[in-house]
DNA sequence: CGCCATCATGAACGATCGTTCAAGCTCTTT
DNA sequence: AAAGAGCTTGAACGATCGTTCATGATGGCG
């Protein structure tokens, strides 16, 4: 054994989240991330492999921090549903002026990339996967306590709430009318297939 | 006078435009796009001014395509909301194999640039209110001839519409499940604010 | 037919891209 | 204190970026 790195990893992948998350893949460029999270090239290259590969734990990073949010939702509302719009709030709303993007970067990630990024789209995808797992499970809870009914999929419901989610947070971009979101965002919960 | 242009413009707006769509604005290049459209650089710029200029070209075409598009739904359909949901469904699930992208190019142009790109930000969201406006004619002509209620404001449900085309299109791309897809777009049109 | 306004060409510019690696530094171990 | 393993450094690489401009080709008009 000889010196243990000295950079703290965990600060340096969230640095570099934010400015992936900011400015897309394609456009940060290494010499960015080199400023944003200090380190030279052969450390970043030596610790991460390239620059897809610092991206890739952007993204896990990524998710992992929306599953902790959706769970800290769950521990501070009464039901299942309550705990959904407040995510959903929190992503299209707060998202809009306190994070480095008011989109999904999952989201923006899959809009950006093609094929030609084949690794990292399906990279991107599992992570949508894993949130939308984690919908579920929510979702049967709130079946099994009367708020949704149990004639209705888990997974379309998931997917519905990531639809929403993606086309709020877009609209969020163009229109920054807070209450006008707040309107929108009830309006999911108050209809179809939340009551029927 | 003396020799005119010899380049179609037209037609290279158009081979612009489907590679700017598919790779977006950073990840293509002015040598990609000189292969494209098979200009050599100094007649590129002394047509379009530089990379952002011919962008801005084919965003307007994109726009123009899509109002064309949602036209001959209009003519091809006997109401309003059939032709609205037949435009919805055109973009979502015929767009996924057809088009460049699954994406909406200003959605993803939206989503891709900062506001380093200012100047290209409002032209898109530009073109999408132009989009925003034609869907309010339409529901207000459904509202006419009773099929949404006269209670409802027409640029919340244009609004609406937006969302849910931005958010479909998003999850297009990583379900590309089509019966789930359709069952989705018939969900928007059987519910609320089509409905109530 | 020859002039010349106009357009087309593509080599070249400085800047920046992602990435590599030899050299230096630092800390643990003996 | 000497050794050396592991981490850090930053100059440098070839490729490519967006853009410019001197030069050549083209075609309508006097």
């Amino acid at each position: 054994m000889a010196k243990s790195a000295k950079f703290d990893r965990q600060v340096v992948i969230e640095k570099a989240t934010n400015l992936y998350w900011k400015k897309g893949f394609h456009a940060t460029s290494m010499r960015n991330l080199q400023d944003e999270i200090d380190m030279r090239p052969g450390s970043i290259y030596a610790a991460f492999g390239n620059k897809d590969g610092l991206f890739k734990e952007t993204l896990k990073h990524y998710t992992e921090t929306a599953i902790a949010q959706l769970q800290q939702c769950i521990d501070e509302h009464a039901s299942p549903v309550a705990a959904l719009k407040a995510f959903v709030t929190l992503l299209v709303i707060d998202a809009q002026v306190n994070a480095p993007n008011g989109m999904c970067m999952l989201a923006k990630t899959i809009s950006e990339l093609t094929e030609a990024d084949k690794e990292l789209i399906d990279t991107t995808k599992g992570h949508l996967g894993e949130i939308a797992n984690e919908f579920v499970k929510l979702i049967k809870q709130a079946q099994v306590l009367g708020e949704i009914g149990q004639d209705k999929n888990p997974e379309d419901i998931a997917n519905y709430i990531q639809v929403q989610i993606a086309g709020l947070r877009t609209f969020a971009k163009i229109s920054d009318d807070k209450s006008k979101l707040e309107t929108m965002i009830n309006n999911v919960f108050i209809h179809y297939p939340f009551t029927d």
